[in-house]
DNA sequence: ATTGCCTATGCAACTCGTTGCATAGAAGGA
DNA sequence: TCCTTCTATGCAACGAGTTGCATAGGCAAT
């Protein structure tokens, strides 16, 4: 599981409560790691129950409590021990290159548009990723080590959705080429 | 849920036993969707009753029986149906990227070991899938749909490799810079 | 005034996916 | 001869992840 590892990575970088994270895990963590709400508060409370992370209950005003959580000494070292084993190479799942070999029973035309979606939406995230290269990593000779990281992994990101946009291009021109061919 | 949707596509390229589905999900298949062979065995009974699929006990010397699978009407219109409606672009999963980030808090020089492992992995698949490519795709321009589809994922999976393989490198540079400053 | 969204946390029920184990005959190597 | 590997299917238990719902006050727009 790297669910906790992610949510620790996260909260040494900055403490924040179950709802934050679940925010930041939509935006920036987004780009490497996926979580619900629900899982996140779930994980928390294993997590504190281990002593993996601390709580302190803040007040606020004009909104509902929040726990803040941060990091203490036994997941700290559960963060080193698990950076010290390795991790399998993911297993890619990737539902639209299914759709692609299913289109060859159907009519590859059909699929166009949904391709056409799917493109609009990487390009999307790779102009949000560029947006916040620029606001956060302006210049990349004065980064500490943290910031460093950061930015390649945003690097890794970004490439990333340059690649899959121009595959897409190259799955738009093979299905163009099978629609007109079945006309 | 789209381990279905893949077997039917599998087995509408080519009926087969649930262990050869097995074996196609860790080789080619294995570039676009992983499954194990208990969830096959799971998925193709509910598929089975469902009607979606039609077995046949296939009778083998020196090894045992075999239940061939091959998609049936129903299992055909509901590919159709789910092809027409709109999957959500994937969510990533990087458990390397969070590691990446995690090494901020460690030292950074421990990663380069693991990071190594992940390229050399990668480098390897991009091997055989080079090789698969010279095998099944030798001549681009005599294809039929359904070649010209298979062709196209696995270009998609070729410059995935590509790209990654370059975003490591990008990674080691970085992760020896930073050992480096800490030497 | 009502509708809907945002902050903030949580329960319950479910499906999806993994892991360990079991069976069982045949083939191949130490 | 024994050990392992391959083919072929399956059960049981568990852990991970999703979905729907609930609460509850504040804010903004129609």
């Amino acid at each position: 599981m790297a669910l906790e590892h992610a949510i620790l990575v996260s909260l040494l970088e900055q403490p924040g409560s179950g709802y934050e994270l679940a925010r930041r895990f939509d935006r920036s963590i987004g780009r490497f790691w996926t979580a619900t709400h629900q899982q996140i508060y779930r994980v928390l409370r294993r997590m504190e129950t281990d002593g993996w992370v601390a709580v302190e209950a803040v007040a606020q005003d004009a909104r509902p409590d929040k726990k803040v959580y941060s990091v203490a000494a036994p997941g700290r070292s559960a963060l080193g021990a698990w950076l010290r084993e390795p991790v399998e190479p993911e297993t890619v799942r990737h539902e639209l290159a299914v759709k692609i070999r299913a289109a060859a029973f159907e009519d590859p035309g059909e699929l166009i548009p949904e391709v056409e979606r799917h493109r609009e939406s990487h390009a999307a995230l790779l102009a949000r990723y560029l947006t916040g290269e620029q606001r956060d990593f302006p210049d990349p000779s004065a980064l500490d080590a943290q910031q460093q990281l950061q930015h390649v992994v945003l690097r890794g990101g970004i490439e990333y959705e340059r690649m899959t946009l121009a595959w897409l291009d190259d799955v738009l021109a093979t299905l163009h080429r099978l629609h007109r061919h079945t006309d």
